[in-house]
DNA sequence: ACCCAGGTGGCCC
DNA sequence: GGGCCACATGGG
């Protein structure tokens, strides 16, 4: 009874942040590439990592016409290495980025859309075994290159999450927050698409120095927001 | 001279 | 199952 009322105060609020941030900043057209291999690398590029750097080493794959598996999979690692560095830890990134291809073609002849036409869990289980592929890079892969619905957490969702009350627990495992998301709003692609781009968009655009602190103009906007929900105790 | 960025894996207890 | 740590570039 009381779990039930809480979960649906839960999920009013989750909704209607997401509401909120869309009419207020708008359809985010996420992600920012052109193909679902494009989608991959940067996911990889962009771990722990500015999009701003990433966007460099994607530019140098692209004027040399390796944003396509078969080269890039062709392609020598150190070379490889040269043409990331932009993105910081070019190293392991490399090495990811390899051990993606070879898993690619070993198991699926280098086809990318069978192996994104997997049935998601199975997806997420295959590419979890990709050392260098974590949850997020994951999920990032399965929603924004393969298309399927797998919310993903970054640490802008946990940040805005907490500061704005809708989870307590400052240390939540991403698969508790995943879930949390998950069964409270519809099971929609297009959805898990824009809300996720639309935290990574007020987490970095309005909060530079200290993230989200409520100084913030992000915060003081919420908040007027939503005084109604947090002055009920 | 700091701190942070659309994380991940390894090692230690 | 936690608590550290390395990984690396570029911008504020």
């Amino acid at each position: 009874m009381k779990g039930k009322s809480n979960s649906k105060t839960k999920k009013n609020l989750i909704l209607q942040f997401y509401h909120t941030l869309y009419r207020e900043f708008g359809k985010q057209n996420w992600w920012p590439a052109d193909a679902p291999f494009e989608v991959i690398i940067g996911a990889i590029l962009t771990q722990n990592t500015s999009w701003n750097n990433v966007k460099k080493a994607i530019e140098n794959l692209k004027k040399n016409d390796f944003i396509d598996a078969k080269k890039l999979f062709q392609l020598d690692t150190e070379k490889l290495k040269e043409l990331i560095r932009p993105a910081g830890f070019f190293n392991q990134k490399a090495k990811t980025i390899k051990n993606f291809l070879t898993f690619l073609f070993s198991n699926y002849d280098g086809n990318l859309n069978n192996l994104l036409n997997e049935e998601d869990d199975t997806l997420r289980y295959k590419l979890l075994h990709i050392k260098g592929i974590g949850k997020e890079t994951a999920d990032s892969i399965i929603l924004y290159a393969a298309g399927k619905p797998a919310f993903v957490i970054d640490k802008y969702t946990k940040r805005i999450f907490i500061r704005h009350n809708i989870i307590n627990n400052q240390d939540i495992e991403y698969d508790e927050l995943q879930k949390i998301i998950q069964n409270n709003i519809p099971k929609k692609t297009e959805l898990y698409n824009e809300y996720h781009a639309l935290l990574v968009k007020v987490g970095k655009e309005l909060c530079k120095t200290k993230p989200l602190c409520w100084k913030c103009p992000l915060n003081i906007f919420l908040m007027r927001k939503y005084r109604h929900f947090f002055s009920k105790k």
